[in-house]
DNA sequence: GCCGTTTTCGGCCCGACTGTTTTCAGTCG
């Protein structure tokens, strides 16, 4: 018997989203497979533990009944759901890959099982090398020819790009568009609009005098290596590196409409458009409309822009970071949406490394560039001893940095800088330095870079007792999750942001774009249990400061305010918080 | 499977494209 384990809110989202892609494979009832889906975006939101809620809090969320809840607590009591596993045995899970190539959907994907056994990605590929995808029914040549060529991209493209390297395809991509004749207004909408960890693809959208400029410059751009399709109203292309771009052409006075449509998410769009049926309204890319007596569109009342179409459902325009159907059109209904923290709040940058350990930058270099972009102070926060391959500091030579730092604050007042240190947690939770050295830094921060696979109720352990310390002020990339690369280690996030809570320690979000830690939705959570945070940027090199950017877009994901924030504050108030006075 | 000031049944967001058909199902965003 396995211990019993406590599944977080994202463990249980995955099994019913499993359960609805394998429920569609046998063809059930789409709304049916849609509830399924619904319940797990609710429950992947929300911000306290769904396991820990009692039958009565789980029938109270959002498209959440009977059959659901009895799910979740199946899981959460006896470690499975009945439903779910029969289904596996039932369903070869290997559909769930052939699914996701392009073209094929559940009902083909169902299709090529029962006609040709398929079962997976390697099936399928032998079945269109042999030709016999073109004879089934609704299949022909050319759906074998892209169904081959979508298992290559499948393969080759597993996953999404982070956002750092979709704005790197990004900038030069527009920069080229932008020169086309014609064009009067460009932008990307989609999950890279709105800020999203990872980018699957790009929606480009134009307002052009003439489409056709424009839909050549993408044709020609240097980087595409394949176009996939192109008309007056839409041009689609796979970039060298795999990422699909749609360029969609638009007239001006709809604009707002596909602007909103575009960026969704999509879950944001069709709260929107329940709201404007309920106003005897029609919303879609192409405008809001007024419904005729035939019951078919009739006259626009909005479109232009994004903000007229939130007006006309009686909303605050909602910003592009918070649209993601969690609760956000109830605030802008109620007039209560937060005051976003921007890059303009933020008065430093609290976790930085030099070359006293494995930074690029030597500390001048690093104060003078924190000095650049208008800090008022800064941490000097390099790694502690345990860290050897990074050349982490002992008490000794963290004197000698010290030293080095008072005779350099001498010379330069423009900035405050902080004496910090990134203090390794041990794993039994203690910290790499002695505690009468802890207590003469300004700023301690605590990160785990060892020992990922303790148990995760010994690695909450480890982490509550540290919080527990007195000098300690921020907890560093809470779950060490690398994305693309690793997961987190397994822990119980909400002990540690009540922990954090209690103890008065700053949580951080974590702005390296590899790491994104905290990344939205956990740290929504942390907010809702009080917790304070830190926007840092982790920075090995004057460059690196700039990631900033990427924390400031995921703390408004997480409807993080200026006053969530500490290093929006004045130094005084800030000091006060790391004295805990 | 969920839900309700059109409420316990009958809806559930909308539109376009593609490839396959000969009037449309499936997929996609």
């Amino acid at each position: 018997m396995s211990p019993p384990r406590r599944y977080g809110n994202d463990e249980i989202a995955l099994r019913l989203e499993r359960l609805a892609d394998l429920l569609e494979l046998t063809g059930a009832n789409p709304f049916r497979v849609r509830a399924y889906r619904t319940a797990a975006e609710t429950i992947a939101a929300h911000d306290v533990r769904v396991a820990d809620l009692p039958p009565e809090g789980l029938l109270a969320l959002k498209g959440v009944g009977k059959d659901l809840a009895q799910a979740v607590r199946d899981l959460v009591e006896h470690g499975e759901i009945p439903q779910l596993t029969e289904l596996e045995r039932e369903v070869p899970v290997g559909l769930l890959d052939v699914k996701r190539v392009p073209g094929v959907g559940p009902k083909r994907a169902a299709a090529l099982w029962q006609a040709l056994g398929v079962t997976g990605l390697d099936d399928l590929e032998r079945e269109g090398r042999a030709g016999r995808l073109a004879g089934l029914a609704g299949f022909g040549e050319k759906s074998q020819a892209k169904i081959l060529a979508g298992i290559e991209r499948v393969r080759a493209h597993q996953g999404r790009l982070r956002l750092v390297d979709a704005e790197a395809a990004v900038v030069p991509l527009v920069a080229a568009l932008e020169e086309a004749p014609g064009v009067v207004r460009l932008d990307v909408a989609g999950s890279y609009r709105r800020g999203r960890e990872t980018v699957g693809d790009l929606d480009v959208l134009v307002e052009a005098n003439d489409p056709e400029p424009v839909m050549a410059a993408l044709r020609d751009y240097h980087g595409v290596a394949e176009v996939q399709g192109t008309g007056p109203a839409k041009t689609s292309v796979v970039l060298a590196g795999g990422l699909q771009v749609d360029l969609r052409v638009v007239e001006r006075e709809a604009y707002g409409a596909a602007l909103l449509y575009f960026t969704g998410s999509k879950a944001h769009n069709v709260e929107l458009r329940s709201r404007a049926a309920e106003r005897g309204l029609r919303l879609s890319e192409y405008g809001l409309f007024e419904l005729g007596d035939d019951g078919e569109p009739g006259r626009r009342v909005a479109g232009a822009t994004e903000g007229e179409v939130y007006r006309a459902l009686d909303l605050e325009p909602i910003p592009v970071e918070l649209r993601e159907a969690r609760g956000e059109i109830e605030a802008a209904a109620a007039g209560t949406l937060p005051r976003l923290l921007t890059h303009e709040d933020l008065r430093g940058d609290l976790h930085l490394h030099t070359t006293w350990s494995d930074g690029l930058g030597s500390v001048a270099e690093m104060v003078a560039a924190c000095e650049a972009r208008g800090y008022a102070y800064m941490a000097i926060t390099d790694h502690s001893q345990a860290l050897r391959m990074t050349g982490g500091l002992d008490a000794e030579k963290l004197a000698r940095q010290w030293e080095a730092l008072d005779a350099f604050a001498a010379e330069h007042d423009g900035i405050t800088v902080l004496r910090g240190l990134e203090v390794d947690i041990r794993k039994d939770g203690t910290l790499d330095l002695d505690d009468e050295w802890l207590a003469r830094l300004d700023v301690v921060i605590v990160s785990v870079h060892s020992f990922f696979d303790l148990s995760p109720v010994a690695q909450t352990a480890r982490i509550v007792a540290a919080l527990g310390h007195p000098e300690v002020n921020v907890l560093a990339h809470p779950t060490g999750r690398v994305l693309a690369r690793r997961d987190g280690y397994e822990l119980d996030l909400d002990e540690v942001f009540a922990a954090a809570a209690a103890h008065r320690v700053a949580v951080e979000l974590n702005a390296a774009p590899s790491r994104l830690d905290l990344g939205d939705v956990p740290l929504m959570r942390a907010l809702a249990a009080g917790c304070q945070v830190a926007v840092n940027t982790d920075a090995h090199a004057v460059a690196g400061l700039d990631d900033m950017r990427f924390g400031v877009l995921t703390a408004r994901r997480a409807w993080a305010t200026p006053e969530h924030v500490i290093n929006t504050w004045p130094l005084d108030r800030l000091k006060a918080f790391l004295a805990k006075a």
